[in-house]
DNA sequence: CGCTAATGTAGAACAAGTTACAGACTTGAT
DNA sequence: ATCAAGTCTGTAACTTGTTCTACATTAGCG
């Protein structure tokens, strides 16, 4: 509402130099390179700065924090599944379909790399109100993929709210098979089963 | 796979005397009272320590790390809310109002402390691997209390995994919530949406 | 070019979770 | 009542996230 949160929006970000821009990548790079070794608690500060070749305080600088730098991680990481998703979209007949197996697309690849995942998504559930802004650009990424399976150009509240509860759903499953409490089969079951919400919405089919 | 794994399982608790018993609940009590103030932060082992009357190294055998700690603190809350919610069940027709309902109370519960629930919730979903058991037994909680709500005795596969999927809409709504992501009214929102799932899987009415 | 503010560096210092340890206290069996 | 084993206590040390400080480098600008 203030002047600032309309001109400023998201990128409050005075654009960055050549060499800004290579030092924040290469910071990304050494977390996801530790993420992937050793989770959550192979991603050292200390570590991190070392491997960016970067000092602790500029590390700080452009990461206020380890969560901060881990969903910001996370950003990065779903840019390129986004992209990659894009290029080779989900052909199933229905959207429940289509949403479900976009899903256990990004669910295999993110098995490829447990630790990182387990990084990512625990600093994600764990991040307090700080952390919002950056979080929600996470949530905005993933509701948006969600919606490119469904195909659905102008969703109806009753369709954001499914894909909201998709996304609980697809982050919660993902925290309990992450934590070995679950089955990667039990994953598949109930993403299936949540996807059928998306039925409940759909305009086009008024058979009832 | 060793002897002990069989014969120990899961309640390897050797019964506790009475001044355990009594040490164990003032460290519960302290831990709540101390989350309900200031949240995941204010719970400090030392002040733990120090408010429940005992040794550092004490609170740290009978709770292992913070995390168990709050998760223990997370199952004596359920038990309390599952006693009282039994009480007085939900009054609705059918299995997802009823379910709804009783999760909305929960909720309403929850919004009188948000401090506390915010601490139990970051722990629950910050827990790795070493504390599953004791994640388990929320979760089987969480589920019994979901179960008692639909009036299932002999849930089906099929509803097993939604209830699986509404707890995980629960916890992860209750996340979104705590971090200032969605309004109170937005969860209700998904929470109703979630538990239409119940209707999908209802043995009774095959009107399809 | 030369100045100034912003940015980066190295390293110390601090905070809170966790571990380690030496000595006192309990408990349960004899 | 006594002894051994197991518990507790008090306290210090260690780890890792975070903050702070003093100094060096860089970038933009006149």
């Amino acid at each position: 509402m203030t002047a600032e949160s309309r001109a400023d929006h998201r990128p409050a970000t005075p654009p960055l130099t050549e060499r800004q821009e290579a030092r924040r990548r290469r910071i990304l790079d050494a977390s996801a390179r530790l993420a992937a070794r050793g989770g959550f608690d192979a991603v050292q500060m200390r570590e991190v700065a070392e491997a960016a070749g970067v000092a602790l305080g500029t590390l700080y600088r452009y990461f206020p924090s380890k969560i901060h730098l881990l969903v910001a991680t996370m950003q990065d990481q779903l840019q390129h599944m986004h992209t990659t998703l894009r290029k080779r979209p989900p052909a199933g007949a229905d959207p429940a379909t289509r949403v479900a197996e976009t899903l256990m697309r990004a669910f295999r690849a993110l098995q490829r790399e447990p630790q990182l995942a387990d990084a990512m998504v625990r600093a994600l559930t764990f991040a307090d109100r700080g952390v919002s802004p950056e979080v929600d650009t996470v949530s905005r990424l993933t509701t948006a993929i969600i919606l490119d399976a469904m195909g659905a150009e102008q969703p109806t509240p009753a369709q954001l709210s499914a894909v909201r509860v998709i996304e609980h759903t697809w982050h919660s499953a993902l925290i309990t098979w992450l934590s070995g409490r679950a089955s990667i089969a039990q994953v598949k079951i109930d993403i299936e089963t949540v996807c059928r919400l998306i039925d409940l919405t759909a305009p086009e089919r008024p058979h009832r």
